[in-house]
RNA sequence: GGUCGGAUGGCCGAGCGGCUAGGCACAGGUCUGCAAAACCUCUUACACCGGUUCGAAUCCGGUUCCGACCUCCA
């Protein structure tokens, strides 16, 4: 078992990674609200989590991994106030806000699927774990470090900053964070309630005609966003685990108040390790629900969005994520995706071409030496982009020997063949028979079927226009004119 | 306004004191009936100005841009 070694935000320096009992750890992962279909920005989190996690696997541990579905809690606009996030897409969709918590909780789960993200070992919901969260604001209340007003519970910050650092995780200063607010709505309406306006909500009362809520010591009402996490992680991994993580827009405020939360109420901070992945940019911006420039993901499978011209497969996806370091941003655009599929489409194609390399007695080049640089690279902070350039290099080898231009002994080929399944497949979680994503051969092949229908349709030859298009719906292909042209659809 | 981070060749992206990744694109070549694929070549790019050093994309200081967070966000 090698060292693996992590940045661990907490300290801002790469530390040995050591977990709490030999060969487990345990690792929470903040996973989606639940309120609509996930776009591009969901993506890579659960992608680079999924890949540490198989590192850990590969390396000998057992993993708990824990992702959680934030289905209650969540508040549409500023501070503490506003509608909750589900309830909102619920009474726009004219259904139950567990109906609409369902619905994207099973969108989210098929994009994972299709990425090959592994399945958490736990998916708790917030909903179904009011319980623990009603008794982990009781105990912090009871350490003195929240209070109750009008119905509502607040975490009382300034209480907790005498003995503890509140946004040591974040680097930010209490002070600062008084002064400093460039924007003035957080001053509006529920401050009253709060002692200080920093402080945040741990249990929120409902309004009569709020529908999530439930039966509390302090009425009736529906927790804080922040508590959710950290009773549920708790709850199962126990007050100290090894890792959180969670995209670099959580460091402030939730994963700083889920330290004050923890620690208040355990007397001990939760996570020893804290990994938070960097944003999907596009045109050099963070892609956001709110900043109205998010991409479906369905909409990049299918290529139905402005900025695309055609779909990306879901390994295309998975691997251009890979592509890029984890704390970097990594900036989307259709021709970086194209690089991406070419780049992948050509070790797929190498890696296919290895059982027909005839082994010789000696070897050009040192694999041993490649390979054991794609293991160095993944451990030394999950590196993937340099693994994956080491992936290349042996696809270079394989190419060159299967050409006759170099040569490979039988265990040279053995050691590429297992690298291969090992880290390509195994850890980056690479589909090494990739079919899903042959989207844009399908695309040029329906271009010229569309193209040679139309020249037909010119010359009025509908009988072979129409044969064109009725022996393509036999094969579940749909084809649809209108005045912009053709387009198509598999049924 | 505060805190933190970033600026790398046409594009995406590693590296973070000397050995100057990788992918994509472009161009030339080998191979080939023609293509395609594959392979080779495409011989140093690191925002700007100073400094430290035998040596800096990498360290220090300053400047200019950009971004994230400070409000829900992956």
């Amino acid at each position: 078992m090698a060292q693996i070694k992590l940045y661990n935000t907490l300290s801002r320096t790469i530390e040995p990674f050591n977990s709490l009992t030999p060969g487990r750890v345990g690792m929470y992962v903040c996973g989606p609200t639940v309120y609509g279909p996930p776009h591009l920005g969901h993506v890579r989190g659960p992608i680079v989590f999924d890949v540490f996690r198989r590192l850990l696997m590969d390396q000998g541990f057992q993993v708990r991994f824990v992702r959680n579905i934030t289905d209650v809690g969540h508040l549409v606009g500023d501070a503490d106030e506003g509608e909750d996030k589900l309830q909102k897409q619920a009474r726009l969709e004219q259904i139950e806000p567990m109906e609409v918590a369902q619905t994207y909780t099973d969108s989210y789960n098929w994009v994972m699927d299709a990425m090959n993200v592994m399945r958490p070992s736990i998916e708790p919901k917030a909903s179904g774990h009011i319980i623990e969260q009603i008794e982990m604001i009781e105990s912090i209340i009871h350490a003195g470090l929240a209070y109750e007003s009008n119905g509502s519970v607040y975490f009382d910050v300034t209480a907790y900053e005498k003995e503890h650092n509140y946004g040591k995780l974040s680097g930010r200063v209490l002070d600062e964070l008084i002064a400093g607010a460039g924007n003035a709505s957080r001053e509006l309406e529920g401050q009253s309630e709060k002692k200080s306006a920093h402080d945040f909500a741990l249990w929120k009362r409902a309004s009569p005609e709020h529908i999530m809520q439930w039966s509390s010591p302090w009425g009736k009402g529906f927790p804080g966003w922040h508590i959710e996490c950290s009773a549920m992680s708790a709850k199962y991994l126990g007050s100290e685990f090894d890792i959180h993580g969670g995209g670099m827009d959580l460091l402030f405020p939730h994963h700083e108040c889920e330290i004050a939360q923890s620690t208040a109420a355990h007397k001990h901070e939760p996570a020893r390790y804290w990994m938070h992945h960097n944003m999907i940019t596009i045109n050099g911006q963070k892609m956001a629900k709110s900043l109205n420039n998010g991409i479906k993901v369905s909409e990049l499978f299918e290529g139905n969005h402005p900025l695309l011209t055609r779909g990306f497969g879901p390994n295309t996806l998975r691997f251009f994520v890979l592509q890029a370091h984890y704390r970097s941003t990594l900036d989307f655009s259709q021709e970086a995706l194209e690089a991406s599929e070419k780049g992948l489409k050509r070790l797929l194609e190498a890696f296919k071409k290895i059982d027909g390399v005839v082994p010789e007695s000696e070897s050009t080049f040192n694999t041993k030496e490649i390979v054991q640089n794609i293991e160095n690279a993944l451990i030394d902070d999950l590196n993937t982009p340099i693994a994956i350039a080491q992936l290349f290099e042996l696809a270079k080898y394989i190419n060159m020997a299967s050409d006759k231009k170099a040569k490979l002994t039988l265990s040279d080929i053995d050691e590429i063949r297992s690298a291969v399944a090992r880290y390509f497949g195994g850890i980056m979680g690479l589909n090494a028979q990739d079919r899903s994503d042959d989207n844009g051969a399908m695309n040029e092949v329906m271009d010229i079927l569309i193209q040679l229908r139309s020249e037909a349709k010119q010359e009025k030859n509908y009988a072979l226009s129409d044969a064109i298009r009725n022996r393509l719906k036999d094969k579940g292909i749909e084809l649809m004119d209108s005045k912009e042209g053709t387009t198509w659809k598999i049924n």
